[in-house]
DNA sequence: TATTGACCTAAAGTTAAGTTTAGGTTATAT
DNA sequence: ATATAACCTAAACTTAACTTTAGGTCAATA
């Protein structure tokens, strides 16, 4: 099957322009054309799927650009492509790890202003703070200011 | 104690133009002045911990602006910010969410050039495919593709 | 036949989050 | 007394990832 780039664009809720801005940045470089309207396959839309994925584990288009552009080396570039995902692998993983972290900070705040709202004040929340503090939410700071 | 822009930059790991920026942008308030030169307290330490936790979190600085804004107003404002961090809590869930389904491409690349390099070639790897790849990554895959 | 809708390009503009530059003050060490 | 280090501002520049604008082609529909 083809597609014209409105149909892809709906496909992935992209816009037509993001689609066009990667084909220019030489991410999509298999692209047929017809009368100069573009004509994406399966593949194209395997490796748009494969953008939007890298895109969701932190990656720059650079660096999207970069795997693509060994892609097309062939077998040569095979150790390359691996040790590229190796290192992103671990850089995703300390992405989630450092957000997980984050996230118990925006938790306690959660805590902190349901429980001022109860009091009514934010002077009587800091008062008791210490005593009204549950044991969950003190581990939970504890985290957020690790290393 | 008193710090030094020098030191907070340290402290914290930025640069001493980022301080500034968060300063002209609004988000260090209640800074002192000494002749001119900024005096940060344990209280703005406490602030730039926070933005920067948030920052990790994956706020905007405009959005961490504007609670320390409501921070400003006093208690008329404790329900804004409540909401406010509830309705992160969701949105950093939600990013580590997908940030976690994205990793499982991730992998799957790595398991892909891995078994491609000790087969010798991309085409002996996409020949036996199907055979080869791991329940595991399989499953990983379908969470990838999955909404 | 004319106009509407989907496509095209090139180039300029936008936003976030800074960095860099250029020029200036102040405190301390030699 | 001078030079160096640490601070200051304002304004211009940078980068990533787009979006917007302006102008143009082409096919189908009223």
């Amino acid at each position: 099957m083809e597609y014209t780039i409105g149909e892809i664009a709906k496909k992935f809720n992209l816009t037509i322009s993001q689609i066009r801005f990667y084909d220019k940045e030489g991410l999509l470089p298999e692209i047929k054309r017809v009368n100069g309207i573009r004509k994406f396959t399966d593949s194209d839309i395997e490796t748009i799927f494969l953008i939007e994925c890298l895109k969701k584990a932190d990656l720059q288009l650079k660096d999207i650009k970069q795997f693509i552009e060994w892609t097309k080396e062939g077998d040569s570039s095979i150790e390359k492509r691996l040790n590229f995902f190796l290192m992103q692998r671990e850089k995703t993983k300390a992405k989630i790890a450092a957000m997980k972290k984050a996230l118990c900070m925006v938790e306690y705040k959660c805590w902190y202003y349901e429980t001022a709202q109860k009091l009514g004040s934010v002077k009587a929340l800091e008062a008791k703070k210490e005593k009204l503090t549950p044991k969950k939410i003190k581990s939970l700071l504890k985290k957020a200011h690790k290393k």
